[in-house]
DNA sequence: CCTACCGATCGGTAGG
DNA sequence: CCTACCGATCGGTAGG
């Protein structure tokens, strides 16, 4: 693997981990087998490398849209469950994902409003007209607001992969999921129940029998 | 004011905003109008400053559980409207709370779900409870889990009050209401949704018209 | 409550 | 890719 692959891949982990104050250039160097001189050669602030680490997350949203546009094929419930699915896979791959862009959200709420603007403007676009489009036919609740609906189900799909190290000594954890597992079917069950007519559901239960 | 709640007071503030890493106690001490080792007279460590921050806030919580124990003398619906309003006041009310726990469940998890248990625990046995006998009444959904619901509500709230600054801008904003109220009537929302049988909603929607 | 100071670590540069 | 080094800032102490 090349160097500044592998040192985008430190940082990327430290900075989830500990945080880009608390992750020092040397330690990035360090955990990749370098000085910090010589890292400072590929990536030439921290600033720099802060904002190489962001861009080669976001960017990587971007393989998820090919899959998204083939959902799209889909209607109804199904196609919610395959948009749903791809959004919380796409955390729960790597967890690091949500803890950075968690951090990245309290630390530089401006910059990174715009970065994901850029990255999730599409992505909003075409599931909020699905949503509209649902609201018309009566299958989505009316009053759903879809980007706002969106934003939320994004921000409990962030917080939920970020905390479930931190807080599954909350539950029980009785059961033979795992607590990510869990936490995940729990944000799945929000995000329909809060999204479609009780009706539509009800009608449509057989189908999703496995995702309850 | 005593010296001793200001410094506290601007140490929540700048941590909330900075980071704990990225707030220094000259920093902390210049906002109080007094130097860094004067500072270290009131709290002799760094570390222990963060400790009596994440006290305070937390003890805070112990106000709201009077109220939430008179709103259990309501039933069904209005308690559950009563419960969230509490839980999203307590954040909404200082936002400085949301983002100060967010940072510390991801700086230190495992300390941060202690003190989360200690907190929460009685509150959350109260109202899993409470979701439980609305289960068997059949007015809430058997597929809930109670403790993952609580979990996630709880979650969507922190994140929600910790980011509606940072991504406002996502939202058209067209309407009357402010981002933050929009916020929150959105979480509430997808709390009740998500908890309630739709046929028992549905019977008490004239209730909450304002709700929504 | 202050000034003065400590060793350690920070991001970054010089030079090879 | 390295060693050696820079000024600035960090948390914390001595002493009054």
């Amino acid at each position: 693997m090349e160097i500044r692959e592998r040192i985008l891949q430190a940082a990327t982990r430290l900075m989830a981990e500990k945080g880009y104050d608390g992750t020092s250039l040397a330690a990035v160097a360090t955990s990749v087998g370098i000085k910090k001189p010589s890292l400072l050669y590929h990536f030439d602030s921290k600033p720099r490398l802060r904002k190489a680490v962001l861009e080669q997350l976001l960017s990587r949203w971007n393989d998820v849209l090919p899959r998204l546009l083939m959902a799209s094929a889909q209607t109804g419930l199904n196609k919610f469950d395959a948009v749903m699915q791809e959004l919380l896979s796409f955390f729960a791959d790597d967890p690091d994902r949500a803890r950075l862009l968690l951090r990245e959200m309290l630390d530089r709420p401006g910059e990174i409003e715009q970065a994901l603007r850029a990255f999730g403007r599409p992505w909003v676009e075409v599931v909020s007209e699905y949503i509209r489009k649902g609201q018309e036919s009566g299958q989505i609740l009316k009053s759903v607001d879809p980007e706002a609906y969106i934003l939320h189900v994004s921000s409990l799909a962030l917080a939920t992969v970020s905390s479930v190290h931190g807080t599954q000594g909350l539950l029980d954890n009785g059961g033979e999921l795992s607590p990510l597992e869990r936490a995940l079917g729990e944000v799945a069950r929000i995000a329909r129940t809060s999204l479609f007519d009780a009706g539509y559901l009800a009608h449509r239960q057989k189908e999703l029998g496995d995702l309850d």
